[in-house]
DNA sequence: CCGCAGAGTAAAAATCGTGTAAAGGCCACT
DNA sequence: AGTGGCCTTTACACGATTTTTACTCTGCGG
């Protein structure tokens, strides 16, 4: 368990009080601290300065922060608590589901949101995770869902990407039929083997160099796919 | 990866009215629960069970709630939420730090406390460890269902594995016909030995350095076949 | 020496999974 | 209303895998 000795809190929120008072308490307790105002400007500054933990107000002016941890979670594991005037039920519940690690409510408690970053850094597993991907001419950027083959971008539709996506984040690992159906299509399609039989085919159509002898997406029969990492 | 189908909940709290109430609430989400009363029998219970996850009420008539959580703490890494009627915010900072993983305070909301355990067992699963089997040139990677012999990745079908898993599981120990045709074909070919002659072979031809005559998969004469450890 | 039982081998037959193409439906845009 | 893009659904052919069958080998006891 090797750490970086002050590790970089991302703090996204549009209010400059709570940012100042924020920033000031995370540094007097050994993190190094960014501010974002917008969510736009947070999740640029996730793709680029990969904090170790964000706490993400919900209430932004640019993009609603349900949609921004959305965003992140297309490339990122990294903890994510969330700052939240709204005591509004269902929207705990959601951000939760939707990948946050915690859900604070304002007005909150200095010694308790720090309590609750501590507990989301013990979680977190420190991978190293790359936001871009690249295996031989073939380069994905997550942050920005770009696909790029021999340098010239690929267009993918939405759901070209996500299944994609999904490929590339367990790049060399076999990911199973119904782990892709269920994160693309929903649990509701578990049993629709052939979405992916069609979309594997429409990606080797659009990324390999021969499709009918696949050396980039390769078929595990009888379990599910594995990219070639 | 290896999920069982219901995780169990350890509940543990000293009003009856909280377990029923949550006792039903989790098994209607698709959790199996055991309730405990009293910090001594949550303990022990938790020692006999090894839940998936523990709720833990702080207000327990016997043991203080914060010393059920070090006791625990000493041989486990469960899930703990806190569940507590204390606002009282430097004890939800000494829980957090006491290896507690979410602090929820009474009255809560239920849907909000099922997304908190849902986020607790999320973390749980990320550290699953990874079981990897090594003898000889052979390295069987069984959380990402990899092969390996001298470097070379071995492809098996999907029999084929299921067959070799529960080998590599019992390695070393002799594992008799029924059980191997029970878990792999299920109990209705509990007689078909046939099935295992052929497969074994098949496994020796792609595992063996010399399939005719075997060191790694040993067939013991009348009772079923023992994986070299 | 023969016959038998358990085990291994080979290959045919049956079944299942996969890739592919194409048709129909839905939606946004014009 | 028409068009184009995308998603969903269906059908079919092919290859891989599983199941079935038949045969061989070996060791043991009559």
């Amino acid at each position: 368990m090797s750490e970086s000795p002050k590790p970089l809190v991302l703090l996204v929120d549009d209010e400059p009080q709570i940012r100042r008072l924020l920033t000031v308490a995370l540094e007097a307790n050994g993190y190094r601290v960014v501010t974002a105002a917008s969510g736009q400007e947070g999740l640029s500054l996730a793709a680029h300065h990969r904090p170790a933990i964000v706490v993400l107000d919900l209430g932004l002016p640019d993009v609603p922060g349900q949609e921004v941890l959305r965003r992140l979670r297309e490339w990122s594991n990294v903890p994510v608590v969330i700052l939240s005037v709204q005591d509004d039920e269902t929207g705990k519940v959601a951000a939760l589901d939707g990948g946050a690690d915690d859900y604070v409510t304002k007005p909150f408690n200095t010694a308790e949101l720090l309590a609750r970053l501590r507990v989301a850094m013990r979680h977190a597993v420190r991978q190293d995770e790359e936001s871009v991907f690249q295996t031989g001419a073939l380069v994905v950027d997550l942050a920005n869902r770009r696909v790029t083959l021999k340098g010239q971008e690929v267009s993918l539709t939405v759901t070209e990407y996500n299944l994609f996506r999904l490929l590339v984040r367990h790049a060399g690992k076999v990911v199973t039929h119904r782990q892709l159906l269920r994160e693309v299509w929903g649990p509701a399609a578990e049993e629709q083997t052939h979405y992916l039989r069609v979309y594997v085919g429409h990606l080797r159509d659009k990324l390999e160099a021969n499709p009918s002898e696949p050396s980039l997406i390769l078929t595990e029969q009888g379990v599910g796919y594995r990219l070639k990492s």
